[in-house]
DNA sequence: ATCGTTGCATAACAACTGTTTTGTGTTGTG
DNA sequence: CACAACACAAAACAGTTGTTATGCAACGAT
């Protein structure tokens, strides 16, 4: 039997790798050799670990994806109220780790190629479908704990909450200075005012 | 004295080649050749017009922006009420005519790419701000006229509406089936009830 | 100890990149 | 009719791209 290595550690390697040059340099400027580069090795690791640059990327995203929904997953359950609960939600927009502090642009490069890469869109609309389950199903909660209206239309304040987290990734990618966490707060809380009971 | 030449329907021509290559192939895969084939001409005429590929692109962007900013503030001034004339900001994220179809992808791609480009990111901040005050505007119209409560929060209301809109240019490109009009209408409204007077 | 298996580096490939240089044609004015 | 001014094509440049082929070294079972 040959030389045996931790292949997940290795390909978790090549992934904060990955990271790195995109939110350094931007997804279209990720190429196999800076990549490797970047995690100190050559392009023969990548190409043993992954067939194609195509499924490193889509790794690489996956990988994001995962940990941000597990993260806001995590915030949430650790909340008491509604209110706090759907804050943290949209709070997990600027993830807590900092390895993951700069998710939200890789993000943003995904979806900007998703346009264009049918493995990227379907992966996309996947977790795109989660993360609304997470807050309608925060929302529904609300709703059986008595703290939001019975006839919460849960739908629209999916969508909204939804629409806001995803506003919130460019606006605070683009202009962090515009939406300080306070003023997330007040932007949130004003939203919630009528649903909330009481 | 030479030949004389329109040369700013030439530079049209070759923004309308580039935005067909962004909608179509991405913003990582703009290529002075590319743009050169989709405009029927050589890189010559490209290079003639536009010092850089960088101001190539700029160019293409600004004038999508410039385009989407008018064609909104049009659209606000149309309607009577603001429940209407937010409904129309908040829908020109799905531009009316038919050659600006397609813009959305364009600006996400740009979005993408303004964390690595200092000069893309003041553009994108600086439109930002025109965005923001084009909904401001309408919201203090609104309450002039009497049709906002007195006590509304322009800002978190503006800022609730752009983020809205900017969540709605990621999701009606990634999941387009999850946002109709007809349900758009139903959040904005949900979300200006309480706001209304009478 | 050695032999087969595998991890990974190295190197080669053709295709493509942005930019610059050179050349050609077309034009309005003298 | 020529000549100067310009629009644009064509070609050349060095650098980078993803992918594949090759080769060496390290290891575990025998």
């Amino acid at each position: 039997m040959p030389k045996v290595v931790d292949v997940e550690a290795t390909k978790m390697r090549i992934v904060r790798a990955t990271w790195e040059v995109i939110t350094k340099k931007g997804i279209q400027s990720v190429s196999m050799r800076r990549v490797a580069s970047a995690a100190g090795c050559t392009t023969g690791l990548i190409t043993h670990h992954f067939s194609d640059k195509d499924e490193l990327v889509t790794h690489a995203y996956r990988v994001v994806l995962d940990r941000m929904i597990a993260d806001a997953t995590l915030r949430v359950a650790q909340e008491r109220s509604v209110r706090e609960k759907l804050l943290a939600a949209v709070e997990a927009i600027e993830p807590s780790a900092p390895e993951m502090k700069e998710f939200t642009i890789v993000l943003i490069n995904f979806w900007a190629q998703a346009a264009f890469n049918s493995t990227f869109a379907a992966r996309c609309r996947h977790d795109y479908k989660r993360w609304r389950r997470l807050i309608a199903r925060t929302i529904r909660h609300g709703i059986d704990a008595g703290e939001l209206h019975t006839n919460t239309d849960v739908r629209a304040l999916t969508d909204t909450i939804t629409l806001l987290s995803d506003g919130l990734s460019v606006g605070m990618t683009l202009t962090p200075a515009v939406y300080p966490r306070r003023h997330r707060h007040t932007i949130l809380n004003s939203l919630l005012q009528p649903y909330l009971r009481q």
